[in-house]
DNA sequence: GTCAGTTGCTCAATCGATGTTGCAATCCTT
DNA sequence: AAGGATTGCAACATCGATTGAGCAACTGAC
């Protein structure tokens, strides 16, 4: 008799039914037309099963087949509409896969990055998807090393195979109608375009960086150094480089581009001291859309990057067992303000 | 010689160091002082293991000690304000315990929560955090049928412990503050308040509406049916239904409160279609937080959840061990409009 | 010198599921 | 009717880590 408040085993319902438990397994597995076990049995042995509640135990099937069930993401941060986006998606094509997703988040800590991939590892892990790794190749080694199928999402590694989205595409796109639309201004100083935020080290910091600098040479002859402000994805700094450079320049850019969601949230808790007024000489973008950013007080031009359609092409190499370094883009949205993008709301409550 | 592109076992280990794998299994488990293990030796067998690359199998490990060291919750969504901080704090904390954090989301159906419960247990883990559950006594029932350690967050269950903002506090400040500052309105179908979202047979939403329901009769006398619009939690649905109360009312209602960030999105999506001077003669609530969504081009009193004391307080349930039906309740805050509250940003980007 | 007690380790069973091998019983085939 | 093929199932080793039991070797006591 088994223990009361445990789950049955395939040996309980071996005895119950009168079969051994391997005919057991088989019968439950679905192997049992392979193994030769008759309809019947199978039925019998399914129909005790189901009376019993038994349900597999997926550390033993795991260890014994060196396959775990288990999908893995690795991601910067949850609380973030793209990420969250992205593992929304996630969850919901991994379930459909009958893979169990595990996410776990780093907070951009290059050590936390490995130290997460080791213990999915330890989980036995069948593979593993990694958006915006500050240390891709680190990872991608560690991969290779194990053998361990994976994906690199948003920023890509040089060794394995990459989905992200075309940063440089949807930076010009901003980066060109951001100056076209930015109003004249007297003072030279707030008369040229501003980037703030982003990591120039990383992937798709450096791609968008590298678009606005190309965008604004092309379009105004030249861009200073100083109209970027790479100052990383911690709100806080972007506050405080926000409130710099308003100080230095004597008041809002007639253009700011703002790199990444986390960099307008910071951003705005200095913007929301300055007067509505202020805003009228000004044209805001930001790299990433959210519908309520969309709406603010002020227009701001938005960059959707379809995080479904990354998911789905990183499921889809895995699929196809992609194991050379590819490079997909996806190309981006540019939202014009005051817009709601079909699609973007959240899912459910 | 163990096969190329995998990792090494205890048996590998113990072979390299001339060790027995239980003598390895004791250094590196910590338990080699109770074994009685040389401190030499357990030394050696470490540094073995570090020169080798070893990690544990959990799976291994799992199957014999019947505790995986996984952490499992269940909510509805992640691309969620509210859950996405509540899943962020959940895998902050579950690791610094040790635990490896599992998250399913389950888009509110009840029989997806179910499942993802089963699965869970399938991969054995140790407790499990259920968030915003649709049926919270179905899954109540079979954690306590497996002995399984859970707590409910946001939403209760009855039969378990649980930790819950305090609905029916927020929205009475929420729904009062609102009325405070209608404006006075001629047309007396939209001189009173509305309540918009949210699933009157969920525990939160029914307190708030209930609340809401008290507030306005206290402060207006009475509180018409046709005032309270619950219409769940799909945006698209609250969309719907902002253009038909618009179109009742023959405009926006002096005071409109509504309930969730996802009903705020949805209604947002016809919001953004009114007149700016349409917000003149109207005081919008919102049941959740969202920094842009404080930041609108029109005024929104917000109500904040604190996601990590929740999380914080669920897991001190679990450490007491807590499994008789115990409901704590954490106050939210009231946040007025244009307002950033600290500690709400994204932890990074 | 003998015996009890301690130290330091190894042996072997175990967790639950899988899958290869093997073994009766039955079914054809000629 | 004898031999081989097929059917239907059971036995057993296995995955990797844990842990109770056990066994030498050494220590100290008298």
């Amino acid at each position: 008799m088994r223990r009361t408040g445990s789950k049955p085993t395939i040996y309980d319902i071996a005895r119950l039914s009168g079969a051994s438990p391997s005919t057991v397994s088989a019968a439950l597995n679905g192997s049992w037309k392979d193994r030769r076990i008759r309809e019947e049995t199978a039925q019998r042995i399914r129909d005790v099963a189901a009376a019993e509640g038994y349900s597999i135990n997926m550390q033993a099937r795991g260890l014994r087949k060196a396959r775990s069930g288990l999908v893995g993401m690795i991601l910067p941060a949850h609380d973030n509409r793209f990420f969250s986006s992205l593992s929304q998606h996630f969850t919901t094509e991994a379930w459909r896969r009958g893979l169990c997703p595990v996410i776990v988040s780093t907070r951009r800590e290059p050590q936390e990055e490995v130290r997460s991939l080791e213990s999915l590892l330890s989980y036995a892990i069948d593979s593993v998807f990694i958006a915006g790794a500050t240390d891709p190749e680190a990872l991608s080694r560690i991969c290779h090393q194990v053998g361990l199928a994976h994906v690199f999402i948003d920023l890509p590694s040089m060794q394995s195979p990459s989905v992200v989205s075309d940063n440089a595409a949807g930076a010009a796109m901003l980066a060109r109608k951001i100056i076209e639309t930015m109003p004249a201004v007297d003072d030279p100083r707030r008369a040229k375009p501003y980037l703030l935020g982003g990591d120039p080290r990383l992937y798709a910091s450096s791609r968008r960086i590298a678009a606005f600098r190309e965008a604004v040479t092309e379009m105004r002859g030249h861009c200073d150094d100083d109209q970027v402000i790479a100052c990383g994805y911690v709100p806080a700094r972007a506050a405080e480089e926000m409130e710099r450079l308003i100080d230095r320049i004597g008041g809002l850019p007639a253009g700011l581009f703002i790199n990444s969601i986390p960099a307008f949230e910071g951003a705005l808790s200095h913007l929301v001291l300055l007067p509505p007024a202020a805003f009228a000489q000004s044209v805001i973008g930001c790299y990433d859309y959210d519908p309520f950013g969309a709406f603010l007080q002020f227009p701001v031009y938005m960059v959707w990057q379809d995080s479904h359609a990354l998911v789905q092409r990183a499921f889809a190499l895995l699929d196809q067992g992609a194991k050379t370094p590819v490079l997909e883009m996806i190309p981006p949205v540019l939202v014009p303000p005051r817009t709601i993008l079909p699609g973007t709301l959240s899912e459910q409550g």
